[in-house]
DNA sequence: TGTCCCGATGTAAACGTTTTCATGCGCGCC
DNA sequence: GGCGCGCATGAAAACGTTTACATCGGGACA
């Protein structure tokens, strides 16, 4: 049914080695029988089967993603940038997405086996120690935001300390003192490592951290503005900021805070995380952090190639961390005199 | 170096037959055998190898896909659509994008040979019959976007033409009659779609299409903020809305009337097109064209499995219209009784 | 003129599976 | 008790490449 080498060869008069030879310049041949080959191949629209080149060659020009959703602009920044230097490598990517837990990491990676040359995986809800029994043995593997563990090759990283830091440092200067935060999935390790970034920087600005003031959130515009909901109606310290662990979030923030008739940055200052394209368009536009992410996808292959090329590497545990950069809009200014009313 | 069926053959005492049945459950082996097999597979950490797999059963277990982008919530939501319904069918994806002319597709094609059972492409800006060069014999294909071509199983696409339609409509049941409109990128197919949509909308409508108020675009964001831009700089007649070819430029448009102090929907209405997830966070939210992009995904990876199970269907080219709906919010009202002031 | 070497090509093995075919063996049946 | 049948298993071919090795001329050189 397909046309394979042999039918080319057939055609050309010459054996399979040959138009191998040909068709990857592996071996010179001469002029005459190349220009027959290509011929042949051309008008037979030949191309290799890609599943027999990786079989022979052990190498399969491609790499493993595996993500946690691709809900969202971080997801399709992230995959945006793996992709730029997976295309400059000439390599393929093969995507598996909405893997939550340990176990569906673990099979994701199993159909991936022989498929790929390396992996790029990011679970961020599952525990290092899982993740480690779910990676394979034989294939170098980078990890994103999950705390790294010995499996890997390497491991890529926001950081999400010195991010949260400046960013309470920022509002601190502007004069708030009572900060409100809406977390990440409880189990996400970007999502804890904020929070517990958010509690450091508060503690260390000398701010007090009110437990009323902490409120759950799922890193989706929707869990955002429940969130911000529930701020506007709990009792208690009335914040005069509110942190959202990513932009997300705080984007269903201010959609809240709007429909509640507050007026943002007078009434209450809003700051995210991510710098996801949409912060900047945003009304007002969002004070965040800026995390790159798609350069944070595009370093994690970038390790990933090295490892594979450079097999010195192997062994080693490089770590990288993505530096958190705050960005100043105009959804962030002092705080009002007097709190914001609750209707 | 990688553990193989031979390997796991060798230590249960079988053949690799027997490890193969065992595995695949394909013929019955006796209990004790079997148990032996599995004991001995997960000892060693045994998965098979997707190479030969594929090589060997002829079918891969793989979608390919190819986007001419990925940036924007557009391709994040196209491809969560895509691998929801893969996932289902227990197959990978193959992504590569970037690809914006027929040569760019023709290489990513060409890499997919052998590795994939079926293709899903979307190249908006490659013209029919460029992509019906491009596109493989003997690979089932679906298309998205695109003029269908003979080759192809079959094409899913937006019905921009009634969208465009209804919300000219509703515009012009507001009371608008002078409505802007932003192109998309020149050789894009829903682009031009939506442009002659606009057009004849207007025309149906009774309303006069100005040139000077069609303004180019290329479906960013930041398109969308200098066709704005160059709006409120134009002399001429002033429009009192402005419907943008797809969701990012309308939000782009947004900030730029923000920033020259319009009120919107007071001063003019923008409407965008697709109904991207954040269209209904931004301020105002995004009067627009629901296209629930994921299911036009999943649509055409159904579309893609039926032509890959059911031999019947090949040869006949199926087509499918995912439907436009008008969602109405915020960001439209009825014209303002004087055209707004350029500063 | 014989030897050596090198360039062009062919032959066949190998990659790791799945699957067809063959084989052996126990059991029921006449 | 011999015959046939079906079940469990093994041997080996096949999938479509790449590549190590063999082969064959022909030219350079002694």
């Amino acid at each position: 049914m397909a046309v394979t080498i042999t039918d080319v060869a057939r055609l050309a008069n010459v054996s399979v080695a040959t138009v191998s030879r040909v068709l990857n310049a592996s071996a010179p041949v001469r002029e005459d029988t190349r220009a027959r080959v290509l011929e042949v191949a051309r008008e037979l629209h030949f191309s290799p089967n890609g599943a027999a080149r990786t079989l022979k060659r052990r190498q399969a020009s491609a790499l493993g993603v595996i993500l946690p959703d691709l809900y969202g602009e971080f997801f399709s920044e992230l995959l945006r940038g793996i992709d730029q230097e997976a295309q400059r490598a000439g390599h393929a990517l093969l995507v598996s997405s909405s893997h939550h837990d340990a176990h569906g990491v673990s099979v994701a990676v199993r159909a991936m086996r022989g498929r790929v040359d390396g992996l790029l995986v990011m679970a961020p809800e599952v525990s290092s120690a899982s993740l480690a029994t779910a990676l394979p043995d034989g294939l170098p593997t980078v990890i994103l935001n999950t705390a790294a563990t010995k499996h890997a090759a390497a491991a890529v990283m926001v950081d999400n300390m010195s991010g949260t830091r400046v960013v309470v440092q920022h509002l601190a200067a502007l004069g708030h003192q009572t900060v409100a935060f809406i977390c990440g999935p409880p189990r996400n390790a970007d999502a804890t490592a904020r929070l517990r970034g958010y509690r450091a920087a508060m503690r260390d600005a000398g701010l007090p951290v009110h437990e009323s003031l902490v409120f759950r959130g799922d890193f989706t515009e929707d869990g955002g503005w429940q969130a911000a909901r529930a701020m506007i109606a709990t009792a208690g310290p009335r914040p005069t900021a509110l942190f959202a662990a990513n932009d997300a979030m705080a984007v269903g923030a201010l959609l809240a805070f709007h429909e509640a008739g507050f007026d943002i940055p007078r009434d209450i200052s809003v700051v995210g995380f991510d710098d996801i394209p949409i912060a900047r368009y945003v009304t007002p536009s969002l004070t965040t952090v800026r995390v790159a992410i798609d350069v944070l996808g595009a370093r994690a292959a970038a390790l990933l190639f090295r490892a594979l090329t450079d097999p010195l590497a192997r062994g080693t545990v490089h770590r990288e961390v993505i530096p958190a950069e705050l960005i100043v809009r105009h959804s962030c200014g002092p705080p009002p005199t007097t709190a914001p009313q609750t209707r």
